[in-house]
Parts: structure tokens; C-alpha cells; sequence
RNA sequence: GCCGGAGUGGUGGAACUGGUAUACACACAGCACUCAAAAUGCUGCGGCGAAAGCCAUGCGAGUUCGAGUCUCGCCUCCGGCACCA
């Protein structure tokens, strides 16, 4: 081996030795285990970001490790190819979608190999390829038969001076277009939308019974879905003209309506404000803006009364009908029963408007509430509502609901918040809708025999919207029903229904049909890693399309992912200056910081002026903030190994990770001793195998270390993923190597010992480093199929331990006892010891706690 | 607005099940080596204090022999909110 470490030559030579032999290859193999770990696909939007770096850096290591345990590891990656910046490129550059999506694959692509990732490249992907696509447009024809997917009119923004349809990141917090800067509307359009709630109950059960996903993104979902249990109520139209249904969860509130909100599209106002002008011009105040919920909600709450009225199913009483830019046609029935007192928001809104509030639940405990100043939302007992009076809310509910199924004005009802995902989108870059529509307006599926319906990839973006709808050579066809002109669909799908398959497609990439058999043997991906942004929508929505590959024979199992990894993301700090009007954001690299003796920031220039720049937050990682650390940069300098080891080391993977030039100088500062030292022990000369029976105290102090770190390590990669800590007790280790200075054979023979433990322990972390340093041990094998190493418990074993000393709680002293002392004797060593004694100065003493192994506390 | 998460030295973080707060690094300071610098090695490093010791995990309460960890109430920041991916 080379006296110096030299990176990029080190990863030149282990990345040749893995292409030469296919070392990451893999096939089915029904009689070994399987393990297939996946990393989110990348979007190929240029450049690797430190993002994908992270990831991709966690989902290598576990699967490296995984290997090193004898599993048959799969890792695959492709290119979650179609979406909106390849046709913004398209537009303002004038290069095809298809031609910036493909060049941007090819440089992101090698940025990945030079990272040395496990991956089998031969399965690699690209959803914008008809071959990839081809499955997709076939199962969405299998559900337009099924009658899971259907289309009806959606709300969209609306750019009036544009023309077009904006996707919500296109709309900013004023509700106004990004390029046009015209106050966006909302407006209704046909949509094609997949009937996840279909699946909504399954989708909600199977929650409990995933213990392989970190549990916030359980609640996540959970809430996502948002199963309820309510009513369904009937209010009849005073002037007869008909119902205005409602759900309700508090139907042990309904006395306590005051009035009623239904959305600005409701067909009750759109009614309203044919006849009434006011009216009509509040509806379309309330169309303006984005359709986001983050939006809709944060706004001031606004309304107007209808002139219209519903009767009271209990009373009989006249509630005035308001229209209210806070209710959503896309949710429920698009209309509440409004109860301020015993709802915020609805107490708000009255407050407002001078509605009347009315008290109908008491606190249990018989506590005065004051209704009219804040609404009491908690359950209690119903009051204020005749015969229901004294009954607590939950049997109030029933009482209720049956009160009202008696007489057809209502029953119990499970409702879900999740709505049927739209996934039309007016826009050119994406799996075309294989849907045709007839003369007479309606839809059928493509036919199989014509799929895939393919994507022109040479167009002209001219004017707005997609350039399929100028394009009649696409839009032209035959109904399959009868050979009469018909048209194809030009919507194009939502980028989130090829990313809900593309796991399963890894399986068996080549595959004529949707998928395979091979299919049936990867699935379902044992570890998924990504970012915690997708904890509910990708997530959801693959969860929903798998039971739909399920439901047509195609995968096995109910979920795609068994267990989750949700990675944090990449900061770091920013720098700017303001001159009043605009603010200027300056890289890291370009300022300088001036620190005081201790180290602490005192203040930041910019290396060209010289000028002082302000220090801002940390931020995540943007072209904006203009704090960006450009992987190749890392890689350049330090070579792959380190930019690996630095992610891995400096935070664990579900936390943000700061990013620190200096404590990357760190990590590649601990490679090369680590080199130094292979170096150096190889160099003098071969070790004998290690005899354990008698050695020294350093060197059985040193072999102890050497098992108890490869515990730990083991349990903190394979179970808790926590690689920082892993690599934390890996460099203790190599501390305690360092210091060993006993030159006899049995001393080195330990020392070899433990210099190949830490090489395999930081293998799938390193795996350039440590594939030359494995060999320079004078190991055969490659790393990569080198065995985890076994902890031996014998070697653990300590004859003494170390107990803490504590009086009232607090540290006092310590004590060594033997590692079998019994309680009796570890409880009069702490009595007898001085500086407990010291403390306790005859005082009484209560109790002796003893918490085995650890401490001893002495209460006075 | 709703849902989820985080807050510990100068900095990133450790403390896994309520039991030694600050492991491992980075930065900084000092020393050695050097003509010098870099690299490398060694030492120190939460605050106050001469010491004994006291104080300290965003803020305020509580439970406990014992709280960074559990409970309640706040503050700040971050992620998601259905057309960014």
C-alpha cells in the first residue's frame, strides 16, 4: 500500500475493481435472504445537491452493511424524469423538455458513480420513457374499467393574464402569479381524478400496524386521512325549495346552531347571486387567490348573508344561510351547521358579524364558562337543548343522530378528510391521460393494443398552456368502440403517479408488461430512505397504488415499504447585505470570519471587498440564500469517502445536518491516520493470530474495546441507525489503538485485530478506503463480501466495575467493586465510602437506592 | 389556521428504558517539531469561584430519592397542507 493516502487515486482503483467484476449486480436467488433498499429517486434537475448526496450516502451504508450480513441486497436508482422545470427550461431556453431532462441524467448520473454508491445500474430507469410509462397508462385504464378513476370538475388557479393553469408553488403568499404578478382565481375545470378514499379505511387501519415507520409519520398519515365519526344532517330550505345537508363530529352541538356557511361555489349562493349583485360580487371575491389550503385558511374569515333560511330539524326555528370564503365546495358537502359556542372558528366568525351565540354544553365539572368571549370546544353535558338536556356529549351524539334517523333528517356517518387525488395536469411534460373522449363526451380507456400512448418529445412550446393542444397528429384518433373521429385526453398526469410505482418496477425494469414475477420476490422494499417533506403525499400515494397493483394480481403483500427512514435536511449559514431595498446573499466560500480567543463568531467579510457582510440563519441549502455547497466541489478536494464520512458523522440521519467546511477537513483528517496507522502496522511486518489466554492487561484492555465497540456499532447501524454515533465509537476505538504501544507479537497481533474490525465497521461507510486498506491486511476477499464482525462476548467481560456515588442526587464520589457484588455489599461500600460520608456528616439516612451496575444514591 | 418535529458548551452533536450532562468531533488557545510556514503530535477548553462548592440542557411550573429525558402552560425555529419534487 501507498505510505500517503491519496483519495481520488484509492477510488479510482475500488470503483474499477467493482465495474470489472459487476460487483452490485443482482438476481433473484429464492435461497438466500433478501434485502432491498431504496433511496427516493432524484428528480434530474441539473446538479447533485447535498440533499441527494445525504441520502443516497444513508441508504449505501445500509446496504452495504446489509450485504456484509450474507443478504441478498438490491439497490437500485433512475430518474424521476417528467415534471414543471424540464418545460419552464423548455420554454425560456428553447431546448426540448425531453433533451434538458436527458443531459441533466447523464451528469447527474456520473456524479453518482463517482460517489461509488451500490447500485445495480443495469436496472436503472427513467419515467418519461414509454417503456417505463407504458404500465402506468395501462393500469389507469384498468381502473377506468374498475370505476377508479373518474372525471368531474376541480378547482384550479387560474392566471387571467397568463391564460393558464398555475400549480400552487406558482402562486405566492398574496395570492398573486409568479410571472404575471395578476391576482390569481380560482376556477372549475374537468378533472381526472383515482379514488383513493376508496381504499381510505384500509389505508387508515394499516397504519397500526407498521411498526417499521417512525411514528410521527404515522400520525402524519393518520391525520392525513382524518377518519371521523359524525352525522349526517338534514336542513330543510325554508321556502321548500330543498335539503342543505351537512356532517358534523358534534351533533351534541346541534342546538347551538346559530347559523349556516356554505362555500362561495355552493350551487345555493351561485343561486343567490343570480338575483342579488352584492352577492354575485362577493362570490367572485372569494374565487380570488390560490386554491392551497395554507392560503385559504390564513385568511380573514368573511362572509354574507343569503337572505335564505333552513329550518331547525329540532326546533323548527328559521337559521339564516351565509356564504363564507372558509368552506370548501371540495370538502363534504361543501355547507356546516355553524355551533359558535362551541367552536372557534365559528365563534370568530360571529363575533364578526354579530351572530348570536348560544350556550348547549357545560363543563362536566359544573365550571362557569363565559360563552360569549371564547367558545368552549371540550365535551361536556348538553344544556340549553330540551330533551337532550343533562345527557354528556358522547350520548347526546347517539341520542341525536338516532332522534334524527327516526324521522329522515339524518344518521351516524364515517367521514374521511382525504379527498380522490386529482391528477390532471394542463401541462406538456408528463405521462399522457390514456383516455379518449367520444363525440358524445364520453370517455373510454386506450385500448391495450395501442398503449403506450406516447409522448411527442420534438415539440413547439408556443403561447401558454401544452403544446399537445395544437398538435392535431396527437389529439386526432378513432373511437375503439365504433372507428368514429374521437379525441385524445392532452391532460397529462400528476409526476407523483409514476414516483407511486417506480419501487416495484426496479424489480423487473425490462419487463413487456407492468411488472413481472420478479416483482413478487423484491417486494415488498425492505428499507425505504427520504426526505421527511414526504411523509404524507409520495408516501400515501404509493401506499394507495400498491394495494391497487394487488387488487390486479400484480404484487403480493399490502404495503411497499416495511420499514422507513426519514432524512433531515442539509443547512448551512448564509450571509448577506442589505442597501435597503435589496438584499444580496453571499456564499460561504466568498466570506471570511473573524472569530475572538474562545472561537465564537464576532463578525464575517467578504473576501473580495473586505467589507463586512451580515451573518444570517442557518438555512437549508438554495439558490436564493445562495448557500449552496456544491457536492463536486466536496468530492474534488476531499474525494468521495470523506464528503461520506462527514454526512454520516455529523448528525444522525433523521436531524438537520449543518454543513461546516471545517469539520469536513476533520473527517478527512481521521482517513488519513487512519491510513497512517494501517500503514505503519503492516510495515512492520506480519502479526501472529492472537492467543488470548495470556495477555497483558493493556492488551486485554484494548481487546475489550475492540468487542464492546463492535456491539455497540452493530446495534447502533443495524438497529438504530445511528451511524454518528457508530463513527464516534469507532474513533475511540481507534484512539485506544493509537495509544497501545506494546511491540510484541501479542500486542500486535491485538492491534491487528482491532485495525480490522474498525476497517469493517467503516466499510459501508468508506468503501473506497476501505477496500485498499482490507486488502493491505492481508485479506483476501473483497470488503464488500467481507463478514460483519461478531462481538465475542468473553472478550467483554471486566472483573471490577465502576459504580456512582450520589447523596440526595447528587454526584458525590465513585467506587470500584467487583462485577459481582451483591447488593448488600455495593450498599456498605457507598456507606463506608469518604466522600459520601463527607455529605451524609451525620445526618439520617432514609434510603439507599441501588440501581445495579450503575449507581448507588443515598437519601438523607 | 391545521398536523408533525426540533431547541444541550464558541459550533455540530452524545447521553438508547427516568440514573455520572457535555462522549466523539470542529473551532479556539498553549507547547513540541521547523530557519519559517503547512502538515503532524501533545496539552487545555460550559459558567462563576482561591478553594470547598454552586449554577447550567429555549422559558415558567409540576411529578420523583433522582428530570435533557415524564406531565402541564408558553416562546422561537423548521417540515407538510393535496398542481414543486
Amino acid at each position: 500500500m501507498d505510505e500517503q493516502y491519496d483519495p481520488q487515486r484509492v477510488e479510482r482503483e475500488a470503483q474499477e475493481f467493482w465495474n470489472a467484476t459487476d460487483a452490485f449486480k443482482v438476481t433473484e436467488d429464492p435461497s438466500r435472504e433478501k434485502f432491498y433498499c431504496l433511496s427516493m429517486f432524484p428528480y434530474p434537475s441539473g446538479r447533485l445537491h447535498m440533499g441527494h448526496v445525504r441520502n443516497y450516502t444513508i441508504g449505501d451504508v445500509i446496504s452495504r452493511y446489509q450485504r456484509m450480513l450474507g443478504k441478498n441486497v438490491l439497490q437500485p436508482m433512475g430518474w424521476d424524469a417528467f415534471g414543471l422545470p424540464a418545460e419552464n427550461a423548455a420554454i425560456q431556453n428553447n431546448v426540448p423538455a425531453a433533451k434538458w431532462t436527458y443531459e441533466n441524467i447523464d451528469y447527474m448520473k456520473g456524479q453518482l458513480q463517482r460517489m461509488g454508491f451500490a447500485y445495480d445500474w443495469d436496472r436503472e430507469l427513467a419515467t418519461c420513457k414509454p417503456d417505463y410509462y407504458k404500465g402506468e397508462q395501462w393500469l389507469l385504464t384498468r381502473m377506468a374499467e374498475k370505476g377508479l378513476m373518474y372525471k368531474r370538475l376541480a378547482e384550479v388557479n387560474w392566471d387571467p393574464v397568463e391564460q393558464t393553469v398555475l400549480a400552487n408553488e406558482q402562486v405566492d403568499s398574496e395570492g398573486r402569479g409568479w410571472r404575471s404578478g395578476a391576482l390569481v382565481e380560482r376556477r372549475e375545470i374537468p378533472h381526472w381524478f383515482l379514488k383513493i378514499t376508496d381504499y381510505a379505511q384500509e389505508l387508515h387501519d394499516a397504519l397500526d400496524e407498521m411498526p417499521g415507520w417512525p411514528a410521527e409519520v404515522l400520525k402524519m398519515q393518520r391525520d392525513w386521512i382524518g377518519r371521523s365519526e359524525g352525522a349526517e344532517i338534514t336542513f330543510e330550505l325554508a321556502d321548500g325549495s330543498g335539503p342543505l345537508n351537512v356532517y358534523t363530529t358534534r351533533a351534541d352541538t346541534l342546538l347551538g346552531v346559530t347559523y349556516m356557511a356554505v362555500a362561495a361555489t355552493h350551487p345555493i349562493a351561485l343561486a343567490a347571486g343570480e338575483s342579488s349583485p352584492e352577492i354575485a360580487a362577493f362570490i367572485d371575491e372569494c374565487r380570488r387567490g390560490g386554491t392551497s389550503l395554507a392560503a385559504i385558511e390564513t385568511m380573514e374569515k368573511r362572509g354574507m348573508p343569503l337572505g335564505i333560511h333552513v329550518v331547525h330539524p329540532v326546533t323548527g326555528e328559521k337559521v339564516p344561510v351565509w356564504v363564507a370564503n372558509f368552506v370548501l365546495m371540495g370538502y363534504g358537502t361543501g355547507a356546516v351547521m355553524a355551533v359558535p359556542g362551541h367552536d372557534s372558528r365559528d365563534h370568530a366568525f360571529a363575533t364578526a358579524y354579530g351572530l348570536p351565540i348560544v350556550q348547549v354544553i357545560a363543563p362536566a365539572d359544573g365550571a362557569d364558562v363565559d360563552i360569549q368571549a371564547e367558545a368552549y370546544v371540550d365535551y361536556g353535558v348538553v344544556v340549553n337543548s330540551g330533551e337532550f338536556d343533562g345527557l354528556d356529549s358522547a350520548a347526546a351524539k347517539q341520542r341525536i343522530a338516532a332522534w334524527l334517523a327516526e324521522r329522515d333528517l339524518g344518521e351516524e356517518q364515517v367521514n374521511f378528510r382525504l379527498r380522490d387525488w386529482g391528477v390532471s395536469r394542463q401541462r406538456y411534460w408528463g405521462c399522457p391521460v390514456p383516455m379518449i373522449t367520444l363525440d358524445n363526451g364520453d370517455s373510454v380507456p386506450v385500448p391495450e393494443s395501442d398503449l403506450p400512448v406516447v409522448l411527442p418529445e420534438d415539440v413547439a412550446h408556443v403561447g401558454h398552456g401544452s403544446p399537445l393542444n395544437g398538435m392535431p397528429e396527437f389529439i386526432e384518433t378513432v373511437s375503439p368502440l365504433d372507428g368514429k373521429p374521437a379525441r385524445r385526453e392532452t391532460d397529462t398526469l400528476d409526476t407523483f403517479a409514476e414516483s407511486s410505482w417506480y419501487y416495484a418496477r426496479f424489480a423487473c425494469p425490462d419487463s413487456e408488461d407492468m411488472l413481472d414475477e420478479r416483482a413478487k420476490y423484491w417486494l415488498p422494499v425492505d428499507q425505504y430512505v427520504g426526505g421527511i417533506e414526504h411523509a404524507v403525499l409520495h408516501l400515501l400515494y404509493s401506499r394507495f397504488w400498491y394495494r391497487v397493483m394487488r387488487d390486479e394480481g400484480l404484487v403480493e403483500n399490502d404495503e411497499p415499504f416495511t420499514n422507513l427512514l426519514t432524512q433531515g435536511m442539509v443547512v448551512s449559514e448564509t450571509y448577506y447585505r442589505d442597501d435597503g431595498k435589496v438584499r444580496t446573499w453571499y456564499a460561504p466560500r466568498d466570506v471570511e470570519i473573524a472569530r475572538d480567543d474562545r472561537g465564537k463568531v464576532v463578525g464575517a467579510r467578504l473576501k473580495d471587498d473586505g467589507e463586512p457582510v451580515t451573518v444570517g440563519r442557518v438555512e437549508k441549502m438554495s439558490k436564493s440564500k445562495n448557500n449552496g455547497v456544491d457536492p463536486q466541489d466536496m468530492v474534488d478536494r476531499y474525494g468521495a469517502d470523506t464528503v461520506r464520512l462527514y454526512m454520516m458523522f455529523t448528525s444522525p440521519p433523521d436531524q438537520k445536518l449543518e454543513w461546516s467546511d471545517s469539520a469536513v477537513e476533520g473527517s478527512s483528517r481521521y482517513l488519513k491516520r487512519l491510513w497512517r496507522m494501517v500503514h505503519d502496522h503492516v510495515a512492520a511486518g506480519a502479526a501472529p493470530a492472537v492467543e488470548t489466554a495470556n495477555l497483558s492487561e493493556p492488551d486485554t484492555a484494548l481487546r475489550r474495546l475492540v468487542h464492546q465497540t463492535i456491539a455497540k456499532v452493530s446495534d447502533d447501524v443495524g438497529r438504530r441507525y445511528t451511524f454518528n454515533t457508530a463513527i464516534a465509537a469507532v474513533m475511540e476505538l481507534t484512539n485506544a489503538v493509537a495509544r497501545h504501544d506494546d511491540s510484541s507479537d501479542a500486542g500486535r497481533g491485538v492491534r491487528g485485530e482491532a485495525l480490522e474490525a474498525i476497517v469493517a465497521m467503516l466499510a459501508p461507510i468508506v468503501p473506497h478506503a476501505a477496500h485498499v486498506l482490507w486488502q493491505a491486511l492481508g485479506r483476501d476477499e473483497p470488503v464488500i463480501d467481507a463478514r460483519w464482525p461478531v462481538a465475542d462476548e468473553s472478550a467483554m467481560q471486566s472483573a471490577s466495575m465502576q459504580l456512582v456515588l450520589q447523596v440526595n442526587g447528587k454526584l458525590r464520589g465513585r467506587v470500584d467493586v467487583p462485577a459481582d457484588a451483591s447488593r448488600e455489599a455495593v450498599e456498605a461500600a457507598a456507606l463506608a465510602n469518604d466522600d459520601v460520608q463527607r455529605f451524609v456528616a451525620g445526618q439520617a439516612v432514609k434510603r439507599v437506592i441501588v440501581v445495579p451496575g450503575k449507581l448507588v444514591n443515598v437519601v438523607v
